[in-house]
DNA sequence: TACAAGCGCCTTTTT
DNA sequence: GGCGCTTGTA
């Protein structure tokens, strides 16, 4: 199947023992592992339940399944244990919670559910958050964990550290009153069983696979590596798929030794090494391997493609944001007017703030366009209630729902009330439930805030009767109605009322989708299943495959491809990312990381590469002037065309200055024809009885032009009425 | 206690 | 530029 030459495919399909893949970037990496376990399957008559194959998204987990489904059929693959880290540990805990003092229905803490935790206890413990403020706290804290320090393993090094031990101590306590886990203890736990002697979870785990995968091993961590290894056992049927120049996320903990020192640590491996490149062609695999070439640490390879050299690689240099915004979205009309599919089109930047000034002129263009990742659906406030809620009365022990969600909608609780309830149980160490339970029972509360609580004690008894005989979407939508959520948005009726209706009334929908795509793979569903899915998703996983342009992250765009690329804001200071922490002592790795992901960036891309840079930037609501990256001096300029002029020239474009970039270096004012010389010729203004188009106010007749640095038309839109708008969100 | 306004804060990448 | 938090006022 995968594009593998004999010895290969008989390794991959029949090896016995370790076996490393060093699969560069579009060799097929992910089919390799398709391959091998349906191999498994068909060829050893391997059982499905012995197999574990770990991949690093749902996205891909999915596409791997629905892949050996094809190859093996439904009743076979529904067996395997097939996901990522962070969903088989999930599912493991389910079943041997027990033995690490969690319930059955554990919840899983998410970032914000994290965060309130820990400056809840820094303010409890009486240390000074400038000193140590919450979100340092907590990358400190999931730091140890990763490396699977304890509070009791950490010692202080300076005076500071003593109230971090102490943070960190509390904070697992709390965790455990409130039958909580974060992402670390979903590998953490299993990965402590795994390695017992003697648990007897441990042993069932060791003896429950006989083959283990893990692909885009590069960016496995310290604790998934020793649990692999541990499930893996003495069978040592281990498959790791991976490549070093994609490692990206040292940052979250992945240690790309795991793949460069398995030899060491398996020294009858078997290595393979996939190099030649069945996606982009030989411009773009050219342009890449510039980029690469020049990481201090890495795996020697020589990737390669039998592919045609197609278009160069476009380096554009723009003005400012908002012209690389124009200029992205002009060309990407332009490509979608002679016949291209949006959705094979994607635009990358380093970080989210870019997204904004490149959406909106998506929109004023009216180009379909989807975001992965930025601000997510569930961390809208409205959503993640009506979850707190459904995960209250699944788990009453947890308490950053309870806290979340005890005066929402607001119901004469305020924070002095709160603040006994939690000291309380701070005192006695136990959940805020319990606490109030037992203010309640005692009659010591004073009477209206002892009738409030007890209203919502009740409330939430009720739920919890309703829970269980109704199916996750029911009792969901029996919430919104029986806390008086939905009537008070309505009775609120503004613009953000409505907007928080209508996404409460698509989360309605994503449980009911869910329920029915559950029960189309003949598996019952309850709440916690629901909830530990939600819990787990990532950005990629709610990409659709909808035509639409596709805008994200780098980081998002790892494993994937599309035929057109747009890779934005190539500069200095953006790519490579230098943010605060710019004085770290392991610079030299960090830039390594850098190189590692604009190679990523650039090997997502089939057909087409366009790489922009602009001379200046306003980020974060300051302005910077930037100079191009060193990664695009890095691209062979056999392979590349420079185009557009900025503040900072290349080589290439001092060798053919012309009389206009002339006169922009003495100050003046012109416009660079020239940079738009390719795309459809700029046209003038509209004038009043002309026609634009807004998507959504439709067609509309010009009454007035306000020009200026950013020229507003005044149009009349039947249905709509006059409406001032900015030009560059109109199309004419 | 509720709510609005305003202030200061930060600002990478994410399971 | 936006968020969360504190502050001030009804």
């Amino acid at each position: 199947m995968p594009e593998l030459n004999p010895p290969q495919a008989q390794a991959v399909a029949h090896n016995q023992g370790p076996l490393l893949v060093f699969a560069g970037a579009g060799s097929g990496k992910t089919r390799v592992i398709t391959y091998r376990v349906a191999n498994l399957l068909a060829e050893h008559s391997v059982a499905p339940y012995r197999i574990l194959a770990v991949t690093f998204t749902n996205k891909a987990a999915g596409e791997m399944r629905a892949r050996l489904e094809q190859l093996a059929g439904p009743e076979i693959t529904s067996d395997l244990w097939l996901g990522t880290f962070h969903a088989v540990c999930a599912r493991l805990l389910r079943r041997y919670h027990d033995e690490v003092g969690l319930s059955r229905r554990y919840v899983i803490y998410d970032d914000s559910d994290q965060k309130a935790l820990v400056s809840r206890l820094i303010k409890r413990l009486g240390i000074n958050d400038k000193e140590l403020p919450p979100r340092l706290a907590l990358s400190r804290i999931h730091k140890q964990k990763r490396l699977a320090l304890s509070p009791e393993d950490t010692t202080p090094e300076w005076p500071l550290d003593e109230s971090f031990v102490e943070l960190y101590a509390k904070y697992e306590q709390s965790l455990r009153t409130a039958d909580a886990v974060d992402f670390e203890d979903l590998i953490l736990h299993i990965m402590r069983l795994a390695e017992d002697p003697l648990s007897p979870a441990g042993r069932d785990m060791r003896s429950r696979f006989s083959h283990v995968l893990v692909d885009e091993f590069q960016d496995t961590n310290a604790i998934q590596y020793r649990l692999v290894r541990a499930l893996v056992g003495e069978t040592k049927n281990l498959c790791v798929v991976g490549d070093d120049d994609q490692s990206i996320y040292r940052w979250r903990g992945a240690d790309v030794r795991n793949i460069r020192g398995f030899r060491d640590d398996f020294p009858t491996a078997t290595i393979i090494k996939l190099e030649q490149n069945y996606r982009s062609t030989s411009n773009i695999v050219k342009a890449a391997l510039g980029i690469i070439a020049k990481a201090m640490w890495r795996e020697p390879k020589q990737l390669f493609t039998e592919e045609g050299s197609g278009e160069p690689v476009r380096v554009r240099a723009v003005g400012d944001e908002r012209q690389e915004a124009f200029f992205v979205v002009e060309s990407i009309r332009h490509q979608i007017a002679n016949g291209a599919d949006p959705d094979d089109i994607a635009i990358f930047y380093r970080v989210h703030a870019q997204s904004r000034v490149l959406e909106e002129s998506l929109r004023g263009a009216g180009i379909p366009y989807q975001i992965v990742g930025g601000m997510k659906f569930f961390d809208r406030a409205e959503v993640k209630s009506l979850l707190a809620y459904m995960r209250l009365v699944n788990t009453t022990r947890s308490d950053a729902d309870l806290l979340r969600i005890i005066n929402v909608p607001t119901r004469g609780i305020g924070n002095k009330t709160v603040q006994l309830l939690v000291d309380a149980a701070a005192k006695r160490e136990i959940c805020v439930w319990d606490a109030l339970t037992l203010l309640l029972d005692a009659g010591t509360l004073p009477t209206a805030a002892r009738r409030k609580l007890k209203a919502f004690h009740e409330l939430i008894t009720d739920l919890r009767t309703v829970a269980e005989s109704h199916s996750p979407h029911d009792f969901a939508a029996h919430i919104l109605e029986a806390t008086g959520f939905r009537q008070t948005l309505e009775k609120e009726d503004s613009v953000e009322s409505d907007a928080r209706l209508e996404n409460l009334a698509e989360l309605l929908g994503s449980i009911a989708e869910y329920e029915l795509e559950r029960e189309e793979a003949g598996e019952n569903v309850t709440l916690e299943a629901y909830l530990e899915r939600v819990s787990l998703v990532a950005d990629v996983d709610t990409m659709e495959d909808a035509p639409k342009v596709a805008m994200m992250t780098v980081h998002a765009a790892k494993g994937l491809e599309f035929v057109s690329v747009y890779l934005t804001g190539m500069e200095e200071e953006m790519f490579p990312y230098r943010g605060m922490n710019s004085e770290s002592d392991d610079a030299l790795e960090e830039l390594d990381e850098e190189r590692r992901l604009a190679y990523v960036a650039v090997t997502r891309a089939k057909q087409r590469l366009v790489i922009t840079h602009a001379g200046s930037r306003t980020i974060f609501g300051r302005t910077k002037f930037l100079n191009r990256s060193r990664f695009i001096d890095d691209l062979p300029p056999a392979v590349t065309r420079l185009e557009g002029t900025s503040q900072q020239r290349t080589q290439y474009q001092r060798t053919h200055e012309t009389g206009v970039s002339a006169a922009r270096e003495r100050g003046e004012s012109y416009v660079d024809r020239n940079a738009f010389d390719d795309l459809p010729e700029e046209e003038a203004a509209p004038r009043p009885g002309d026609t634009v188009q807004h998507s959504k106010f439709g067609e509309g007749v010009v009454e007035r032009v306000e020009l200026g640095t950013d020229p507003a038309i005044v149009a009349r839109y039947p249905g709509w009425g006059v409406k001032k708008v900015l030009a560059r969100f109109l199309s004419y």
